[in-house]
DNA sequence: GAAAAAAGGTACTAACAAGTACCGTTGTGT
DNA sequence: ACACAACGGTACTTGTTAGTACCTTTTTTC
């Protein structure tokens, strides 16, 4: 009957919601403990028992963002359709992923933090696009071996074609995010990628 | 015999400098203006006068130092060589601009404050990289016409190849900074891009 | 060389934030 | 029901900073 999480728990998950989402927005300097109590209740003492400090805090809270999104990387099909509409998919997939708000927050929250927590930009940075490249690298490799692509490295492949399918689009969005394209002209976008990539690499 | 610039001016640009360089290293709530001072020299009253207050300030050494990048822009040989050399040049020239520490600590500066400074970032970006799209759009189109490539829309292949020369390395250098490539891996990027692109475009 | 304008320098105000102390209150385990 | 641990809330300390006031010193200008 009892609740499953002890009370502890229960606090420190909504002092980390709270947290989250005014760190999003404001930044680190721009939040201020007084603001994150005044949004999740309890009392500033919690915060210190749970987090150590502000800094403890905002740790935990970029943690838990990097794996709230990775988590939407996992799932995707890369075996049905030919290569073109496969990697037609996948870049909407992933450039959907990049520019969706709280992702572009996130990476403005840690890239302007960068000198106060040096670990955090090489964490996202492994967490998020390196792992992009590697399995778009993985798919272009076997494409390579089945012979439907001419191509030397995969792994640099990888990276030329989810730049072009990216774009401008992700500086665009942390810059002047009222400035995107709407959905139809991203996918556009990402489809014209595909064909100057297919033009350089298929096999005639 | 008189100093050409009145003393004015002296003090204006001693105290831009100095804010230059404290606000592109420590960020805007980073730096007080007492650290400018101590700095520059001169009095905490001479900034109010010149710059009315922090924000004034602020806004006065980004459009500076926009100034100051976009000015190395302008000179270019676009007429020596054939495509393959020209654009390995270009793009080279265009990824060492782009992550050249003082513009990257711009760029971390300026998409850390766009939340509050929200003009600042459209201008960085048509100053920025709207520009260099242009410029390459411009000798894409002349290559189309002349027939030496085959492409579509030149301003959105500019985009393409620019984004392959750039890769992740402006990204990288937002991030982790100290993760970048070294000089002949650059180039080596830029060249691999360039013959990608080449390969999709080139008339056989 | 004197008057006027601008800059230097110090001190001050008001506000705000991180972190701590304290005590009353609420929930938890036995 | 009881004892104990954890939480809520308030107040306080300490430090920092943007912005202002005021007077002194230097520089320009006539």
């Amino acid at each position: 009957m009892e609740t499953t999480t002890s009370r502890g728990a229960e606090r420190r998950e909504a002092i980390l919601r709270a947290a989250t989402d005014l760190f999003l927005e404001h930044g680190f300097d721009g939040t201020s403990l007084g603001m994150v109590i005044e949004r999740s209740g309890g009392s500033r003492r919690t915060i210190y028992e749970r987090f150590g400090n502000k800094e403890g805090l905002f740790a935990a809270v970029v943690d838990g963002m990097l794996d709230d999104l990775l988590s939407r990387f996992t799932s995707f099909d890369w075996e049905t359709g030919d290569p073109e509409d496969v990697l037609n998919r996948a870049g909407s997939a992933l450039v959907e992923a990049l520019i969706a708000p709280r992702a572009i927050a996130l990476l403005r929250m840690i890239v302007g933090e960068v000198s106060r927590f040096p670990d955090l930009g090489a964490a996202m940075f492994e967490r998020g696009p390196e792992r992009a490249y590697a399995r778009l690298g993985t798919y272009l490799g076997e494409q390579k071996e089945a012979g439907t692509m001419q191509l030397g490295d995969p792994d640099l492949a990888a990276r030329q074609l989810l730049e072009m399918m990216k774009g401008d689009m992700q500086l665009r969005a942390l810059l002047c995010p009222g400035q995107l394209p709407k959905r139809p002209d991203r996918q556009r976008q990402v489809a014209s990628a595909v064909r100057t990539f297919l033009a350089a690499v298929s096999t005639r």
